[in-house]
DNA sequence: ACCGTATTCAGCGCG
DNA sequence: TGAATACGGT
């Protein structure tokens, strides 16, 4: 065994050696929580515990995946595999799957993902014959998500005086109603939505004291990721599982909580310390990832929020750079003038891509990073964007699949009943939908007798549906039977989705064809992998679609394998950049009501929320951050006068390097100006978009910009450079501004640079 | 059933 | 501004 302890420091090495009883592991930015959560799951191996006792919560796949991948490295596989290591959802989905049946669930039940929820809720709403104005369906299922969050169950919120209350002043009395009519209708699906997953469990751990006794004996270590992250019934869930052994241990930091609107409750992690009178606490105050400079500055401003467990965060790190300001006209400019930033580190430094990451407020925002980056020809990509499982085709596949598994999914039923056509049309639908209200049956009762209902559909029509439900029942009688990769391509073909995205010979239509392909080989994958492991275990069943299934509902990021290209620029939002971290970061539209929101000006957790949020987005950054802000700014179609963020204000003036002024504006507003008219052109590369890495022509520079310095230079010449001293040049490349020059500097060795930014002194 | 046009909406988004 | 959806006409 490898003595794994001695990868750690004082502090880090305390929490992971503090196996019993409660702890709370206070991690900042960058101080190495992963690393303490791994390490401790690790030991807890070393020191014998059974890996079927411990549980692992963390909030994201790629969180639970990276944190499973490195115990492997740690104590090998087999132990690390047997942990019970996941998301929240997808830990107690398969609870669910096992004691569902408590609560009246098969273990086949469906998970309804975001878009079946929203769809589900319109159609109430129009059945209901309200306004969908009034009952927007995002705030409809936000009030039934927040209820779901706190416990509430419909039945309790329509008999919950102020609630009730709140939403008639609202002018939405009917709320209660709806939500009341979409649990129904999830349960009559046999289905549960993400809110359902944690609701559910908790009325089980609730209501069946045996059923938590058995959990609570099985999971005698405890660990939760992110816990700043938890919402209430998360919180109870795991306060419920810890309550015997009391081996729990949470990881977080508060400064770091930026999901509150989505229910996440900070005040969770800071007050974890009443439910635990002996709670042991341990703070990760070294920072690992940045230069001083950012640390600093990243604590001057979270010294500005009230809400807050104390620390000190401190690096061993070199001063580093200045943050450097930049100060725009416009967005457009503001997007040139980080787009050419990053050109000019790039060239100077010699550096990749990938080192540099864009952040912004809000998606909006990304479209004139984008366009300045694709003027310099710098490949991007553009982060959390349609992901693989959300795409049309693979939703329409996944349909029939669930279709197959749970008949009474009525979500999948509506989706593919005519997809591809088979002339089963909206009307139909409509008197099928009718029908199986009236008769209080699922859809799939109906249609599979349906000549027993009198649906005053013609026969034509009637013959059509009954062909369909023979097709389904065929694939579900061979569920069993079949392997999940031969089912799932003879669905995919005898559907005739196959077919139907074949024949469509436009680049998107081939794009679409190739991502069922994929999602293909991933099922192959899965039927493969898993009954390699089977084979260790006694069961020499093959492995079915409906466990494939399973996991596939709760994936959201499908492993984006680049088979294109790997060297680009990140472009986010700051929320999704949480956990990450790059060299070089841009932190973009640092303008009042936008950063910090608009929305979070009336409130003071809202506001110490904006400041997390911006306070995450400075310590992605390990060697050096820019932040910039437009003065003005086109927002919703018009022109906006921007004020600077109060944020930059925050920021001890000793850490930022103030804009200088000669450069840019000269040469901007002509780049600006340049922008408008090019514009017209860059409407051609619509359509390329998504998670598509994308390059583009160089169009933009020509001799507009070259000076005359630049074409003095030639091969020989002694020069010198700011940084990097005294040099020679070697050779000269390109033309215009786009002109080249390989120098050897004394001492340095080789560079490159890029003249229009290195300002090249001849000697 | 399908297509073009009108209208609306715009905060961050895990599972 | 522009994307997504609703609507209305054929």
């Amino acid at each position: 065994m490898k003595d794994i302890l001695k990868d750690l420091n004082q502090a880090q090495l305390k929490a992971v050696e503090q196996t019993e009883g409660p702890s709370m592991v206070i991690a900042g930015a960058g101080s190495g929580k992963t690393r303490v959560l791994t390490y401790r799951v690790a030991h807890l191996l070393n020191l014998g515990v059974d890996p079927f006792n411990i549980l692992a919560l963390t909030f994201t796949n790629k969180a639970s995946r990276e944190m499973k991948e490195r115990i492997i490295k740690l104590v090998g596989g087999t132990d690390a595999r047997n942990v019970w290591m996941g998301t929240f959802h997808s830990i107690f989905a398969r609870i669910l799957r096992i004691e569902g049946f408590r609560l009246g669930y098969p273990s086949n039940y469906s998970i309804y993902d975001t878009d079946d929820s929203k769809r589900l809720i319109k159609a109430i709403i129009k059945e209901q014959n309200l306004d969908n104005k009034i009952y927007a369906p995002n705030y409809v299922l936000n009030r039934i998500s927040a209820a779901k969050i706190n416990l509430i169950s419909a039945n309790k919120y329509k008999n919950d005086f102020e609630i009730m209350n709140a939403d008639k002043m609202a002018g939405k009395p009917k709320i209660g109603e709806l939500y009341s009519i979409y649990a129904k209708r999830c349960k009559k699906a046999d289905a549960m939505d993400f809110d359902d997953l944690l609701f559910n469990t908790n009325i089980l751990f609730r209501d069946f004291a045996d059923v938590l006794y058995k959990y609570q004996q099985k999971f005698k270590y405890i660990l939760v990721d992110e816990y700043q992250d938890t919402n209430y019934v998360q919180y109870l869930i795991v306060k419920n599982l810890a309550a015997n052994n009391e081996n729990i241990c949470v990881v977080g930091d508060d400064a770091q909580s930026i999901y509150g609107f989505r229910g996440a409750n900070i005040q969770n992690i800071l007050n974890f310390k009443n439910d635990y009178p002996d709670l042991k606490t341990f703070k990760l105050e070294q920072n690992y990832r940045s230069t001083k400079t950012i640390v600093n500055a990243a604590n001057s401003i979270i010294r500005n929020n009230k809400d807050q467990i104390f620390k000190e965060i401190w690096t061993n790190n070199s001063e580093g750079n200045k943050i450097q300001l930049i100060k725009a006209i416009t967005d457009g400019e503001e997007g040139t003038l980080v787009a050419n930033s990053i050109f000019e580190q790039k060239m100077n430094f010699q550096l990749q891509n990938n080192a540099f990451a864009v952040l912004y407020r809000t998606n909006a925002q990304s479209r004139a990073i984008e366009e300045a980056l694709r003027k310099l020809n710098i490949p991007y990509r553009i982060f959390g964007s349609l992901s693989f499982y959300k795409r049309k085709e693979i939703k329409d596949l996944l349909a029939y699949y669930r279709l197959v598994i749970n008949n009474k999914d009525e979500e999948a039923l509506i989706r593919i009943i005519n997809y591809p056509a088979r002339g089963i049309g909206k009307t139909t639908l409509d008197k099928i939908i009718v029908t199986a209200d009236k008769e209080n049956k699922s859809l799939w009762e109906i249609i599979e007798n349906s000549s027993k209902y009198n649906l005053n559909i013609n026969t034509g029509t009637l013959s059509k549906i009954s062909t369909f439900v023979i097709k389904i029942k065929s694939f579900s009688a061979q569920l069993k039977k079949k392997n999940a990769f031969d089912l799932a391509k003879l669905i995919a073909s005898s559907s005739g989705i196959l077919k139907d995205l074949y024949e469509d010979k436009t680049p998107e239509g081939l794009s679409r064809y190739e991502n069922i392909e994929e999602l293909l080989n991933a099922i192959k994958e899965f039927s493969e992998k898993d009954t390699n492991e089977e084979e260790l275990t006694e069961n020499n069943s093959i492995t079915t679609l409906d466990e494939f299934m399973q996991d596939v509902a709760l994936l959201t990021d499908a492993d984006t394998k680049d088979k294109e290209l790997t060297d680009y620029v990140s472009l986010m939002t700051v929320h999704a950049s949480k956990g990450l971290e790059f060299p070089y970061v841009y932190i973009v539209g640092l303008e009042e009501n936008l950063f910090p929101s608009i929305q979070s000006l009336n409130s003071r957790a809202d506001m110490e929320e904006e400041r997390r949020l911006f306070y995450v987005a400075l310590t992605r950054a390990e060697q050096r951050v820019s932040i910039s802000y437009a003065e003005n700014r086109y927002r919703w179609g018009n022109l906006t006068i921007c004020e600077p963020s109060r944020f930059i204000e925050e920021i001890e003036n000793k850490y930022i390097e103030l804009p200088k002024k000669t450069s840019i504006h000269t040469n901007n507003f002509k780049n600006d100006y340049f922008n408008k008219n090019k514009k017209q052109s860059s409407l051609n590369f619509k359509g390329k978009k998504l998670n598509k890495i994308t390059t583009f022509e160089n169009s933009f520079f020509n001799n507009d910009f070259s000076d005359q310095l630049t074409d003095k230079l030639q091969t020989g010449m002694k020069v010198e450079h700011q940084r990097f001293g005294k040099g020679k040049i070697i050779s000269i490349e390109g033309t215009g501004s786009n002109k080249k020059a390989t120098v050897f500097f004394n001492g340095i060795g080789q560079k490159q640079l890029l003249l229009k930014f290195a300002k090249l002194k001849i000697l």
